[in-house]
DNA sequence: CTGTTAGCGCGTTCAC
DNA sequence: GTGAACGCGCTAACAG
C-alpha cells in the first residue's frame, strides 16, 4: 500500500516504464494495440507506483463521466428499495458508478434532480417510477440515454422496464374467484398512479370474465400507505357493505386492512380472505401470512442497469419479460 | 430553456458580459470582490446563456469533487434504509452529491467500495454500519474525512453518530419487568454485531437491577432475520422453557416470533408479551401491533450528513444526542 | 505501433 | 478591482 501523496500521474508511470504518456493511456484504456513488452512494463509501473487515474482529468478530456444517474422515489414502498438494490448490484462489477438522487414522487423535485444529474454530466440515467412526463424524458434522452423502471410509458416502451400490472391484478382476483368468492372488495392505490389504475382494471376484468358484476360500492380508494388500508375497511363497514374477500393494491394497505379486521374481531382468512401486492418482506410474517403478488423487483432493477449499460456501450439489448408471481399463503381460504 | 448544445463555458459568458474569465470565475465562486455592475453583468450572462459549470474542469482545477461517498449496507433492515433517506435529505439542498455504494456487510466488499470512492476522489465519506476496522477507517480519514453512522467505534467516537443500544434494551426490558414479567426470553441478533451484543447486555443488566436472575436458558441467538425469530421460538419450546414475555433484538425477528407463536395457538399479548426493536414501518400494522424501540434513524442520517458537511467546510459541529423511544403498542400486557 | 502536441474548462497566481 | 497566463491530468488527433 504505497500511498505516497497520491500524486502519481501517467507521466510518472510513463517515465518509470520508459515509454510515452500516450502509450500508457493506450494500455490503460485498451483502445489500441501496444507491443507486449511495453504493455507489461506499463502494467508493472502502474502496480509499482500504485497509480490511480484521475477521474476529473479523464472526464474533462473524454467527455465521459463513467457515472449514471439514478432517480429513485425513496418513499412509501419497499418495492422501490428492492429495485434500487438490483440496480446497485449490477453497477458493482461495472466501470460505472451510480449517482443516486431522491425524487420523492414530486414532479418538481424530480426535475431538480434531473438538473443535478445534468450538471454532473452523467452518461445516462435510470428513472425509477416517478412522475416525469414523457416529453421531459424524451428531451433528456436526446443527449443522454434514459431508461425507466417500474413504469410503462406509452411511446417510450422500448426504454421501459415494467411488469404487467393489469395481468397480475387479474390473476390475483381470479384466484379469489376460483376459491369461490363472489363479493370481492378492492382497495385501490392512488389512481393518479398508473399502476394503481392498471390493478383496478385487472380486478375489474377478472370479475367481468367470470360473470360477476363489477360494483363500485365494493371499491375504496386508498393511497398505498398502510393507514389507508385501515380506513378503507372502516369505509366498507360504514357503507354496510358485505364481502368475503379483499384485494388490496399493495401489501402495505393489506397490512392496514388486516389490522382493521383484527380489531373488529374479523378473522383472516376464516371470515374474510385477503390478497396484497408486492410481497414485501414482512408479508410472509404477518399473522396470518399474507397472500400476495410478487413483482420481480430486484430483477427489474438489474435489467434496467443492464439496459442502460448496453446503450452506453452501443451494444444490442435483448428485452426480458418480468412477470409477477402469486405467492399463496394463509390469508386466503376456500368458500364453501 | 435555451439548451444550445451545452457548450457554454466561462469564456463565453466572459465575452457576453464583456469581462475577463477570471472575473467570471470570481463572481461564480464568490471568493473575491467584484464591482457591482460587472457582478450583475456576469449573473445576467449566466442566466441568458443558461450556463452550467463543468464539474470536471472544476474538479481538475480545484481538487474538489463536491461529492461524498456513502457506504450503505443495503440488506436485511429497513433501519438502514431510513438512515439513507435521512442522509439523502440533507444532501438535497447542499452543493454536494452523494455517491452511494453497497457494502453488503461484507468486509471485502466494503473495502472495494472504499477503493471505488477513493478513485472517484470523493471529498469525504459516510459509512453506515458495516465491518470496516478502525485502522482502515483512520487511515482513510487521514486524507479524506470519515463519518460513521449507526455504529459506535471505540477511539473514533467523535466521528460516530449512534444511539445507546444498551440503554434502549435496558429500558425495553425494564418495561416488561414493570408490567410484572419475570420470565423474559431474549432473542438476540448476530453477536458479531456490536448492536446485538449491547442489546443483550442491556437486557441482562435490567434483569440484574430488578433482582431477577439472568438465565442462559432464556436466551436464543438469532441473526436479525425474521426466519430466525421463528426458529428461536421453536428452540425455546424444544428446551421446554416457560416464559411470559420475549424481547427480540429487532422487529424482523419479532415478526417471525409472532408468527411462530400464532401457529402454536399462543396469543399475543394474552399468553405472551412481545417487544421488538427498530420500529420498522410494518410493525404498527401487525396483528397485534408490535411494541418496539424506535431509534431515530432518519435523524441519525441527517446528523451524519450535517457532520461531514461541517467538517468539509471546516466549521464546528455540535454533536447531538440520539436516543431511542419506546413505542408501546398492543403486544404487551400486564401480568396479574 | 509509438511519441508529440493541442486542447478539455476552470481556478489561481501574478502583474497591472 | 481586474485581466493575462499558466497548469491541473488526461484523451485524441496528428505525424512519424
Amino acid at each position: 500500500m504505497t500511498n505516497q501523496r497520491e500524486k502519481i500521474t501517467i507521466q510518472q508511470i510513463a517515465d518509470y516504464a520508459d515509454v510515452s504518456i500516450s502509450t500508457v493511456s493506450r494500455v490503460l484504456s485498451g483502445n489500441a494495440k501496444v507491443a507486449a513488452d511495453k504493455h507489461e512494463a506499463v502494467l508493472a509501473a502502474v502496480k509499482a507506483l500504485n497509480y490511480r487515474p484521475n477521474m476529473f482529468a479523464r472526464g474533462l478530456a473524454s467527455g465521459q463521466s463513467m457515472t449514471v444517474g439514478v432517480i429513485t422515489q425513496h418513499i412509501s414502498s419497499p418495492f422501490y428499495d428492492a429495485i434500487t438494490k438490483g440496480i446497485l448490484e449490477v453497477f458493482e462489477d461495472s466501470p460505472y458508478s451510480p449517482l443516486i438522487v431522491d425524487g420523492q414522487w414530486k414532479l418538481e423535485i424530480e426535475k431538480r434532480a434531473l438538473h443535478t444529474l445534468q450538471n454532473r454530466q452523467v452518461d445516462g440515467i435510470i428513472v425509477v417510477g416517478g412522475n416525469l412526463e414523457l416529453e421531459t424524458l424524451k428531451a433528456f434522452d436526446q443527449h443522454t440515454p434514459v431508461v425507466v423502471v417500474a413504469r410503462e410509458i406509452e411511446d417510450f416502451k422500448e426504454r421501459c422496464i415494467y411488469t404487467d400490472n393489469f395481468q397480475a391484478a387479474y390473476n390475483a382476483t381470479q384466484f379469489l374467484i376460483r376459491a369461490g368468492h363472489k363479493e370481492i372488495a378492492h382497495i385501490s392505490g392512488l389512481l393518479e398512479h398508473p399502476d394503481a389504475n392498471l390493478r383496478l382494471q385487472g380486478y375489474k376484468q377478472a370479475l367481468i370474465d367470470a360473470n360477476i358484476p363489477y360494483r363500485e360500492d365494493l371499491i375504496v380508494h386508498g393511497n398505498f400507505l398502510p393507514q389507508s388500508g385501515l380506513l378503507a375497511v372502516e369505509a366498507l363497514f360504514t357503507r354496510n357493505q358485505t364481502f368475503s374477500a379483499i384485494f388490496c393494491a399493495n401489501d402495505q394497505m393489506a397490512m392496514g386492512t388486516q389490522l382493521a379486521l383484527y380489531r373488529r374481531g374479523i378473522r383472516v382468512p376464516a371470515d374474510v380472505s385477503l390478497i396484497g401486492f408486492d410481497d414485501q418482506p414482512a408479508s410472509a410474517f404477518m399473522t396470518p401470512p399474507l397472500t400476495t403478488m410478487r413483482p420481480p423487483a430486484e430483477e427489474m432493477g438489474r435489467s434496467a442497469a443492464a439496459h442502460i449499460f448496453s446503450i452506453l456501450k452501443k451494444m444490442p439489448y435483448e428485452a426480458q419479460d418480468h412477470t409477477c408471481e402469486l405467492i399463496v399463503r394463509e390469508s386466503v381460504s376456500r368458500v364453501r
